[in-house]
DNA sequence: AACCGATGCTTGTATCAAGCAAGTATCTGG
DNA sequence: CCAGATACTTGCTTGATACAAGCATCGGTT
């Protein structure tokens, strides 16, 4: 019987989701990032955002982590770097890799988009009781962690192929 | 000084967002929504499904609805008539004006594709317990509306222009 | 009834993200 | 030192989307 209202709520989430997913494309579309002409696109600032907060990576590692093929992640980091935002070092200890870096510059436009996105939710929160907002954000990132675990290829070490098709 | 924990309840929830986008996105891909050949990608499959559920709809009307411009929506419905998951018939009222509703096919469709879509959230939420389910679905509906709100040109009759740009 | 601006949709064009596949350089284990 | 693996790059294709221009129709005005 609980199957039922189980069945109505996955459902509804998976509405909700759907939905979601487009207002945000929206959104980031609408906010574009740009401020003072160093506007950076929805990808690039995910890239950013990555390199600025968690130091130095691989572009593999920033592919398996953002769940992006390497290729794509390539030409993203390949325009941050044209864009001055990003610097590659080669790694030493491996001169097939890089290590991808924000730079000054990167920084700056990190933390002004940063800000800027912060304040987009404040404004979409405002009715919001912190309670709520904590609630939320646990439960989306729990959410986030099985969709990771779920997806493909998502984990590289560890177990790696399984069901990969 | 509640200010500061607020910022971090936003910033958090704004990484889980971004983060939960690009997962989505993979995980829709994934999918593919496709079975027997019948496989839908992901804007066919919310086109049809808000088509299926919600009647006829007219065109523009659905390209409100899911904040998707009109042009996408009519190339989209193109393909989900072809795909013989839909039908257009002229709006008696209004002879430039299609009512789309959904073939029996396209139910059947639908239907199916629904059902493998809520499987998946039935996994990925396995851990949840009810209330988890009924409290995040709640907050992410209360979530879009805000989004579809704050979305420019998202309300057309209403308050139509204002800041919008 | 003819006209004109508004509305509903279609089609042309451009952009961009993303994946796959093939290629190059480098590394590592034998 | 070679062979296979790994890190990345580049070429190509696909698909979604927006914007702009065009066409038919509608509704109100004269």
């Amino acid at each position: 019987m609980d199957d039922d209202a189980e069945q109505a709520e996955h459902a509804a989430i998976g509405r909700q989701v759907g939905r979601f997913i487009r207002l945000s494309e929206r959104l980031f579309a609408t906010l574009k990032w740009s401020d003072a002409g160093r506007g950076l696109e929805r990808p690039a600032y995910m890239l950013l955002s990555r390199i600025a907060v968690d130091g130095p990576f691989r572009l593999s590692a920033l592919a398996t982590d953002v769940a992006l093929d390497l290729s794509t992640v390539s030409r993203q980091v390949g325009a941050l770097e044209t864009a001055g935002l990003v610097r590659r070092a080669t790694d030493p200890t491996d001169r097939r890799a890089s290590l991808v870096e924000v730079t000054e510059l990167g920084h700056e436009v990190f933390e002004e988009n940063r800000a800027r996105w912060i304040a987009t939710w404040r404004e979409l929160l405002a009715g919001w009781t912190p309670e709520e907002r904590q609630i939320f954000a646990a439960l989306f990132t729990q959410l986030n962690q099985s969709l990771a675990e779920r997806l493909p290829s998502a984990e590289k070490g560890a177990t790696s192929e399984r069901d990969a098709r």
